[in-house]
DNA sequence: GCATTACCTACCGTTCAAGTATGTTGGTCG
DNA sequence: CGACCAACATACTTGAACGGTAGGTAATGC
């Protein structure tokens, strides 16, 4: 329940094909390489992006990925939600969770909920844009 | 990597003994029934907090645990660095961790080294008697 | 010496991260 | 048509961590 590197890759990734676009598609293993990631991991990682819009896959000779969006309108808090599944601190702020008997009269219930919308804020506010400079 | 039981737990039961300040020990079991805590599992975790003297600890009968520092002076950032070892969302940024190969040119790692930067000054600004008013 | 309480060590079950292995499907090119 | 390439799918592995539990030892008060 932080970042881990799924969605630590899935960004990198993104901004590699950004940085690299030119027109048509680009497979995934000049990614890896360049990335120094498992190409095999982040086989796996790619579908949720591409079903999301992120990004267009393409299979077969002169296939590969193209991003679909202007990496200005691509918010790096989205990106995360959907690769990490959540962005919650604490287990106590999920809502899969069971809750909490404490809930009502827990004292640092409040300060966890105020840095859960301080890291919102923080990647809501920041797109692939903003990394490329 | 982030915040777990461990300091969420040792937060509590440090509020819990300002709370229940009576001059005397308080006995851990008490702090349990009351934070609805499994007692065998925070009993691991106080010996740190007495270590470095945030509380003092008396054996037997009549003893417990007495809270050695004014809530105001107790840091919330120092009693998580402490109980969870690392406060740092992403593992690039734990000193423990062997240098990523990327480091240099990685276009993520200035946002989580402000993230991480935004973190420290949220939990080092906070008191455990800013937590109970 | 007996009850109480902190402290120490070892173990356990479950979950998750991160990655590997192996194949299958869909598409291009010659 | 067939070779080849690349996305996609599934299964498995390995290691670490979380969140405990169990049992025992050491200190303290009555």
């Amino acid at each position: 329940m932080m970042i881990s590197t799924r969605g630590r890759y899935a960004l990198r990734v993104l901004i590699d094909l950004a940085e690299h676009e030119n027109g048509g598609y680009i497979p995934l293993r000049d990614v890896a390489k360049r990335q120094q990631i498992s190409l095999k991991y982040i086989e796996r990682i790619m579908p949720v992006l591409v079903k999301n819009g992120y990004v267009a896959a393409l299979h077969g000779k002169g296939g590969g990925y193209r991003l679909e969006k202007k990496p200005e309108s691509c918010s790096v808090g989205d990106i995360l939600r959907l690769t990490e599944g959540t962005l919650a601190p604490v287990s106590c702020l999920e809502c899969s969770q069971p809750a909490c008997p404490m809930q009502e009269n827990c004292r640092t219930l409040p300060m966890w909920k105020k840095l859960d919308e301080m890291i919102k804020n923080f990647f809501d506010s920041i797109t692939l844009g903003d990394l490329m400079k």
